[in-house]
DNA sequence: GTGGTCTAGACCACA
DNA sequence: GTGGTCTAGACCACG
């Protein structure tokens, strides 16, 4: 977990960063269903954040079916993480469109946006 | 103007769908340069919103140089827009990367992604 | 006064414009002292501008001295426009002081701003 | 903060006032780069001023990257105010060849200007 | 506690 | 009539 970085210059809430990273960390394979997830306590003291911001992205996540969390004894991630990638995905894809559209108004040519994908796809790759 | 639409229970500020709204407007070609805008107060009352808003969308649009203000004459598109297109570009296509590279962490197949561009692209055609 | 331009679309106020523009006129000497400004509604119609814009322009040209209305024959350079000359380079000189002190703040050096003065002198010689 | 002095008698707006003020701290070293801001509501307390003026002054200043806001953290000066810096040189120098402009159409003796610096440079020195 | 947003209502200068 | 500024008071999300 310590991959996560947060930036609390960002304007993007801490909580928002939290569950964006942990949740790259799940989907890309890099925490495996089932396995345990640093306390909170923990987490909040490696990355140096209130411990209620942590407990906040946790409920978000558990509210997403991509971690459960049983009092007492931790979190974890599911055991069956598809449901979430569904739910994700789709808004990933409604992101897409959005700004898809919004280049379209602009007039900025269809080349450049598919080149674009071209050169992040290949940028990015694991 | 009457094709703005504002969703006063969404959780993106009033200002921001305004401005987004009215650049749509301005980049699409509905508005053209020079063209005058509605009053502050004539906008407010045909949107039932408070004009201190308009006022706040319209300000954000003149430091954009997408429209320009004159006190007691009214606001008016800016006779040259392209160095706003030019700024808006770039954080359409900034918007369009990170999107791309979530749905990379996210294993959604690149052939998804331009098969959704070309969709979305052939569906806004004007 | 046709040598005049007056830009509708910039924030300061047009009748200040207006000020400026005749006031050069008459400290350059373009315009003799005695000599006859043009009529309101001549100026009006020439510049494309509201009469009552004209009106406050003259009344605050007269207000500072520079220039006297006589009702129903016109207005004129003032006879003597030394007083009033001298109140408007104590303006000029404060103007000058303050920018001086925000640019000591600013850390830019002294040279440049002697330079900048020696640049400008020279480029506006009459 | 307390070296502020607001008046509300001025022509120029209050947040105005605010943002040269703040600037000033800024840029002359007062406040350091990371340092806190007061709070919104704290300042508006100690200047008697409302606290959307404040808030109106810290949103210029972020615009202009020499302050960020951080929700429900608080204001802080930019770790790099350079780039804001040379932003606000630019305006500085171009307000000096306006008001030397001005002086050489009203007849002033360039040795005034050069000595006018001279003095204000002194008089302003740390 | 913080900053951000919105409303309601007022006053001003400008045209 | 216009836009610009300010005030007072409210609500919200974040930490």
């Amino acid at each position: 977990m310590s991959n996560i970085r947060i930036d609390v210059k960002s304007r993007t809430p801490i909580f928002e960063q939290l569950c964006a990273g942990i949740r790259e960390e799940i989907l890309s394979g890099a925490m495996a269903p089932g396995e345990a997830l640093p306390s909170v306590r923990a987490l909040a003291c490696e990355l140096a954040i209130n411990p209620n911001t942590i407990q906040k992205a946790y409920a978000e996540l558990e509210r997403q079916k991509l971690i459960s969390s049983a009092p007492g004894r931790g979190s974890f991630v599911s055991d069956d993480i598809r449901p979430a990638m569904g739910a994700f995905e789709e808004k990933i894809l409604a992101d897409l469109r959005a700004a898809v559209h919004r280049a379209r108004l602009c007039s900025i040519a269809k080349e450049k946006l598919t080149e674009l994908i071209d050169k992040e796809w290949e940028g990015t790759k694991p």
